[in-house]
This record gives C-alpha cells, structure tokens and sequence, in this order.
DNA sequence: CCCTGATTCGC
DNA sequence: GCGAATCAGG
C-alpha cells in the first residue's frame, strides 16, 4: 500500500483527531503503526496538541563505540526536523498552583440524589464505600483540579465529573490521567476498586 | 505484558 | 519517502 492522498487525508484527520498510531494504521489496512507514525513525522505533524516540553538539549548517547571515535564524519545533522521555528516562550497562562478559590465549600460537594436531564455518568460512589485514603486523596487533588469543561476534554485529562451537571457549577477533573486510564491517578483511586475490597468493606 | 509515540537508518 | 527495528516510557 502506498500513501495516496485520500489515505494521507484520513491519517491527517484522525491524527489530529487523538486517534493513537495503531488505530489508525488498523483503519488504513496495509500498514502498521510504524508507517503511521513515521509518516505522521515525515508530514511534521508530530505534536498535537503536545504539551510536552521538547527537551531543548538532546544528550548524546552514552554508547561507546570502540572504534567510533575516529569516524571522519564531516557532516552537520540533518536532523532538524524542526526548522527555523522560533522558541516558544510559552508565557502561557501556566498553572497559578494555588486555586485562590474563595468558596469555603465542604470538602465533599454534596452528591444530588436526582438524575438531571442526562444520564448519570460515572457512578459516584457513595462516599462510605470508598476507602478513606482515597477519598482524601481525591479531596486533596479536586482542589487542583484543572475544572475543564466537556469540550476541553481531550484523551489525556481526567473525565471524573465533579458537581451536579445540572448546576453551571459542574466540570471535569482535567488532571493528566494516568496511562490508559480515563481518569487521573487519585480518581482512578475510588473509580476502580479491588472486588475483594469492597466486599470487605460492605460487610 | 499491554500499550503509546520517537528515532534511527538501510532500503 | 518509506517503515522495521529499536528506543523510551505509561
């Protein structure tokens, strides 16, 4: 299979839409994710929405080669995939650690015994079948929340919802989400738990 | 071990 | 340009 511009639009598009290399290169057929990924470097599409800081300085590798030393290579890297782009300072809105947050809510917002117009996301579970650490845990880091609302949700922030979707005082976590999870790490915390756990917790 | 993207380098 | 092999990491 080669790259045509139809395959090389559908790569564009679900690239950019998250889908990971695999996905893609599943839906593409005749090629695996490598192509893709290479592919996707050859574009120079690499970063999508990659807040992922380039490390500036690229250490060189610590692999000694005996005899490499004396290698008269007379040429500069080719490398730069990244070309003259100018330095992003990134003065970005960055992330005031401290969410000056005035309300002295309780530390647990109050779970509605409602069903709003939606359908109930997530379970919440009730608080006394969570474990204590965890429920701390997550009280500790709903503090930090990033509060995204649904369309600031991408694939790597935490989908735990927070409040009452009913209530403008309703958002999502955000926080990175731990690998392959939905959720960030407190979150997946009290999302899953061991069986054995809550049983022994019920009974 | 599953997965992810990143990079290298012979073709 | 291509992509397998490899690397680095969640």
């Amino acid at each position: 299979m080669s790259w045509t511009d139809e395959r090389v639009e559908l790569l564009k598009k679900m690239w950019s839409d998250g889908q990971s290399a695999s996905q893609i290169a599943k839906e593409l057929g005749g090629v695996t994710r490598n192509a893709v990924i290479g592919k996707v470097h050859r574009l120079g599409l690499s970063n999508r929405t990659n807040g992922a800081p380039v490390p500036p300085a690229k250490t060189e590798e610590v692999k000694e080669k005996p005899a490499a030393a004396a290698a008269p290579k007379a040429e500069a890297k080719p490398r730069p995939a990244t070309p003259p782009k100018a330095e992003t300072p990134r003065p970005a809105p960055a992330q005031p650690a401290p969410q000056a947050a005035p309300e002295t809510k309780s530390a647990v917002p109050a779970r509605r015994q409602i069903i709003p117009a939606g359908q109930p996301l997530p379970p919440q579970p009730s608080a006394n079948e969570i474990s204590p650490e965890a429920l701390a845990k997550v009280n500790e880091i709903e503090k930090r929340a990033k509060r995204l609302s649904l369309m600031e949700l991408t694939e790597r922030t935490c989908k735990w919802p927070v409040g009452d979707p009913a209530t403008p005082d309703f958002w999502f976590c955000g926080l990175p989400v731990q690998a392959g999870k939905p959720y960030c790490d407190a979150h997946v915390g009290v999302a899953f738990q061991p069986m054995s756990a809550r049983r022994d917790r019920k009974r």
